[in-house]
DNA sequence: GACAAGATTAGCT
DNA sequence: GCTAATCTTGTCG
């Protein structure tokens, strides 16, 4: 059923540099196909998590616990952790350290009406970690170090940002000095980002 | 077994 | 902008 979604991507850029691979991150389209039911997004915000130096990352000097362990697998697998009630979905970076990108934003493609189904509501569908999540049918139990490019997520080409903006990370503000490090990245000007003030760009944002 | 914390969200002022 | 709601896991007793 998902045969005509194959992915074109090649994973390898994930495999190295964990900021490079968040801003490479952006406008690539998310695809999930879950109870037979596809709906996917342009990939509009994502914050770095850069593991053992990152006080606000989990694995904070190597921590590692049953929560966690899935930030230890490879490039190419997803995170999912709970939290508050939410999922919130990574995309693991490097061969072995424990990096990833969380995906705080997307901007709806497929599927809009089964993501209005899931959410209960009409708007403002994904533009949080923990609605994104939501609207594409992820969850921890289910999903937690799960493989990409499989039969149920898949990553594929989508858009180009017009321009990347880099700002702190939101929601960390007890980490100390690691709340202004710059490890957010969005795409200038798309509306479907945590926090979003001000008016859309032309186009979203995009090329 | 109790309690606090957390990469959040929704709803109200 | 502020606060309550919500839930899984870690930590301590």
């Amino acid at each position: 059923m998902i045969d005509k979604f194959q992915s074109d991507v090649d994973l390898g850029f994930m495999s190295n540099d964990t900021l490079n691979a968040a801003k490479q991150l952006l406008g690539l389209e998310i695809i999930t196909c879950i109870d037979g039911r596809i709906t996917s997004g342009f990939i509009t915000e994502v914050e770095a998590y850069l593991g053992v130096g990152d006080k606000a990352a989990h694995t904070f000097e190597g921590r590692k616990n049953k929560k966690n362990e899935m930030m230890y697998k490879p490039y190419g697998h997803i995170y999912v952790y709970s939290m508050h009630g939410h999922n919130c979905m990574n995309f693991l970076t490097t061969h072995s350290e424990p990096e990833g990108v969380l995906i705080r934003g997307i901007e709806p493609n497929m599927g809009i009406d089964i993501m209005k189904e899931r959410r209960g509501r009409d708007n403002n569908l994904t533009d949080g970690p923990g609605k994104l999540t939501k609207s594409l049918g992820i969850t921890r139990n289910e999903h937690n170090g799960m493989e990409l490019n499989n039969a149920t997520l898949i990553v594929r080409h989508g858009k180009t940002p017009a321009q990347i903006l880099a700002t702190p990370r939101i929601g960390i503000d007890n980490k100390e000095e690691a709340v202004d490090y710059p490890y957010r990245f969005i795409v200038e000007g798309n509306p479907h980002v945590s926090r979003f003030k001000g008016r859309a760009a032309d186009g979203n944002g995009w090329e």
